[in-house]
DNA sequence: TTACATCCTGACCGTATGGTCAAGATAACA
DNA sequence: TGTTATCTTGACCATACGGTCAGGATGTAA
């Protein structure tokens, strides 16, 4: 017998049904890739008949869209604490740190990025070349800064920009990988923590910063 | 009118055109993942009539299995320099020369394996559990090795072979990003040569090595 | 030249997929 | 309550896909 339940409001309900929809359509488009995920796993997965997918969002590739819209606003946010600095200790230690957190917290939403970068960014195209470009100009600028005020070696502020990337996001595009390398089980808070110390480590040193609170002699 | 040519012996026929299915196959996997590749877009690269692809490879999985099969082998072959090498100076530094490298050479291949690995690696799962788990653990006790002879900084071996990965695979697999990021135009000789002295300079300074040729002080 | 093995390919098939639709159910509102 | 707007969904459709096959072409070897 189901659950007495009073009516949900009509608002409500397109909401909470859209939000259902995203985030399986997360879930499968990062396991399948765009290819290979179906409309009708997506509706299995977010407990709903195929059809009423549609009603929402008209074809796959605007529900595809949504997708990896939502994730670059989540990966944007992260860019705040860039700005938010004084210096290259707590500006990029911090945005190591926030990016570690995403890549644990929301390794689809990464990997749904990583495949459409691969794929010639058929559907954000624009993103990359207006939105993407830009904040990494302005962070190459900051980073210049920095160097210009010998808070930092001298390095190329593109390359450390995509190391950090690079490195960021392969705990959650490899995760996979990851977790086979270590005996088939997840990460534990542990193995984390020392991920993140280790990429921060090597990357603060290695562009002659020093961790805050630590000095520089 | 066809150009006149001497008949082609059998061995050299099967050779060629499977080695034309296979490079055709690596291109389409790597540009829209095993989900989005069809075998008529294969075969259309190929230059063969469909059913010409089903001779050689019985299904898309086996063309497929192959490709990614042949893509790890380059990848091991990298793995070599890190043996040959007396320190990570060299080791290091040799290794990712190689691996830069292979993402300049081979970009298709290395973004069929991200993408086979975020799909958790539903053809190659065997090779991550063994081959890749024993080289690993083989490159850990190398480095190990040098930190306890006091080459390099007490930092995590296994967080620095991700870093290793991770930095120079970015070059390949996001490769549209980035040619998007330098105006649309692909890194020239000048941009690859800065990107790796940019990735060699920092990974070797955050580990404490000093780079061949200069001195320790 | 003959017999055989390998290679080639247009035509075909069953299935799975993205998408449609019409009819009904439910909330909103007068 | 009656009317309208929104939501729901089983059944259906056209297409595209992976894969098959029969029969012909071509090289091989005696």
């Amino acid at each position: 017998m189901p659950i007495a339940q009073r009516p949900a409001r009509k608002k409500d309900i397109r909401q909470e049904n859209e939000k259902l929809i995203l985030e399986a359509a997360e879930k499968v488009f990062a396991e399948a890739g765009f290819g290979g995920a179906t409309m009708q796993l997506i509706a299995d997965v977010a407990g709903l008949p195929k059809a009423n997918l549609h009603y929402y969002f008209p074809t796959k590739e605007s529900l595809y869209r949504q997708v990896v819209q939502n994730i670059f606003q989540v990966w944007l946010q992260a860019a705040d604490i860039f700005d938010a600095a004084p210096g290259p200790a707590e500006g990029i230690g911090a945005y190591i740190d926030a990016k570690m957190e995403i890549s644990r917290r929301h390794p689809a939403g990464s990997k749904v990025w990583a495949s459409e970068v691969m794929h010639r960014a058929p559907v954000i195209q624009d993103y990359l070349e207006n939105t993407l470009k830009d904040w990494t100009d302005g962070r190459m600028a900051v980073i210049q800064r920095w160097i210009d005020a010998g808070l930092m070696d001298p390095i190329n502020p593109r390359h450390l920009l995509y190391m950090l990337w690079a490195t960021t996001q392969h705990y959650a595009d490899f995760g996979h990988q990851i977790e086979t390398l270590n005996n088939g089980k997840p990460l534990s808070d542990k193995d984390w923590a020392e991920a993140k110390v280790s990429v921060k480590e090597i990357i603060l040193k290695g562009i002659g910063v020093v961790p805050v609170g630590k000095n520089t002699g």
